[in-house]
DNA sequence: TAGTGGTCTAGACCACCAA
DNA sequence: TGGTGGTCTAGACCACTAC
């Protein structure tokens, strides 16, 4: 049996191999579906996965060519900090430090604990206009993280990761020493052309953000 | 003009409009096709997208449900340090501070800079066995990061973002105050069951790792 | 065991763009 | 303007799994 994935492999492994090398043109769809003796769509199916995958470069009429730096990528899949502290077995608590009301903001700071322990601090801030319903949500039960996910979806954002020196409040608050590096994540995200939220994530000393490549 | 890329648009909107609440099943791929007049295939090439990108879960049998927790995914992207810093319109320089061979294990200490300014410390080990090539590379032209990208494909890795208060040596290095908090990220790469290269990359002050979600 | 998504085929037309 | 990838179709069979 011969499928995508197998081409895929195939092409992969040819790549690999510097049979095909960077910069380097490789044969057309049709000439391959040939070769594996399958149609040119299942030929057309593994590519487009290479390429996607940064492997290949294709472009009607030039042809298909072996990316000249293939650029990996990773996945960093964002999930909410409940089901994340929880996936870690850990217990989930939540505690509101600030609620405040300005014109059409809301701002909102808040600690996640794991196990009773600081696990990130939450500061963010809200646009009223957007999502008017999360001002009569009662925020010291429910976190705005966990509501905003469940009902106000959004089309596209920012994400930024950097490293901090914890603050005096900061330090006090994670139960750190200040001036401990704190690993900070800053998120935008917005409905179309509408701004929705802006969060600015600061978790516990020595986390980190992980994924495969 | 119905593509499915038209169709993708509308099923992403029924779910963020909650005509699709998440939880729920949406119809099968043979009656979407109906409704919009197309052939199963192309309902089918939409749907795999938006499962993909976590929109839905698909199981056979079961149908297609929308996530109940949409779980948002940032791609992140790994350039070469070289390509990252003359993306950013700056002059890239490179000295090699330690190199070591071991064994079966070549160690390399380097400092990548933007405009003669540190920008990342690089703190890398390789498999000699697997890479024996890299022993004859004369690395203080070439950097280890870009001869392997170059010349050792690799099938997978794992990849950690963390932050990291910076000792004596490495605020020297980096130009910083000691103490001050980097950004540490860490890759470790194989081919295959076949380890590669484990690279430590410690960047200045104030550098983040962006992408879009 | 039956229903669903996963995949493949052979053919077709189209969009793009290098020559 | 011709060649290449992008996409769609109608039909088919298969793999998986809830029932």
């Amino acid at each position: 049996m011969t499928g995508w994935q197998d081409i895929e492999t195939e092409v992969l492994r040819r790549i690999r191999d510097r049979h095909w090398p960077p910069g380097s043109a490789i044969p057309h769809e049709a000439d391959l579906a040939r070769e594996f003796g399958v149609a040119r769509a299942t030929v057309n199916r593994a590519l487009r996965g290479l390429a996607e995958a940064g492997w290949l470069d294709r472009r009607r009429r030039a042809g298909t060519r072996v990316a000249a730096h293939p650029v990996r990528k990773a996945v960093l899949s964002i999930p909410i900090l409940r089901a994340e502290i929880e996936a870690a077995g850990a217990a989930y608590g939540y505690r509101l430090l600030r609620r405040e009301v300005d014109e059409e903001m809301l701002a909102v700071t808040a600690l996640h604990l794991a196990d009773g322990a600081p696990y990130a601090h939450e500061d963010r801030k809200v646009n009223l206009a957007v999502v008017p319903a999360i001002a009569d949500v009662d925020l010291a039960v429910e976190s705005a993280n966990a509501w905003l996910v469940a009902n106000a979806p959004f089309s596209h954002g920012n994400f930024a990761a950097g490293a901090e020196n914890a603050g005096a409040a900061m330090a006090e608050l994670m139960g750190v020493a200040a001036g401990a590096a704190l690993l900070v994540v800053e998120r935008t995200t917005w409905d179309g052309p509408r701004w929705i939220t802006e969060v600015r994530l600061t978790y516990g000393a020595g986390h980190q953000i992980r994924t495969v490549i």
